[in-house]
DNA sequence: CGGTTGACGCTGT
DNA sequence: GACAGCGCCAACC
């Protein structure tokens, strides 16, 4: 049994702390973490998730608000469909006000 | 053990 | 403002 499993928890215990109708960015996951330019790594560890149910990958994206890994999903409209559901506008597979629904796990200790 | 890949991000031009 | 290159580190072949 490895260890890994515990890189890749840490990763989603952060994105399943983003609140409902909410985004984040792998670096800011990786900021959180400590991780600092380990943003790709979060975005492996996404990829992991697939065993996790629980994880609302749809929620991460880039820092540039563009769903990157919306081709990873069971569908390409997957993603969007489910930011759209908790009523986040996405536009050309791109977050519209992206700044504005922008959750940053530092704000946990505001 | 070495090279490549990757759901990223930043800096330079 | 757009494009290209580099870095960072773990996993995969």
């Amino acid at each position: 049994m490895k260890n890994r499993e515990n890189y890749f928890d840490l990763v989603y215990q952060v994105v399943k702390l983003i609140p409902k109708g909410r985004v984040t960015s792998y670096g800011a996951i990786a900021n959180y973490l400590g991780l600092k330019s380990g943003a790709r790594m979060v975005g492996y560890a996404m990829n992991a998730s697939h065993s996790q149910p629980d994880i609302p990958a749809h929620r991460v994206v880039n820092r540039n608000g563009v769903l990157t890994g919306k081709h990873h999903f069971k569908d390409s409209s997957y993603m969007q469909e489910q930011l759209e559901r908790e009523g986040i506008l996405v536009k050309n597979d791109k977050i519209i006000d992206f700044e504005n629904v922008f959750w940053d796990p530092n704000e946990l200790t505001i």
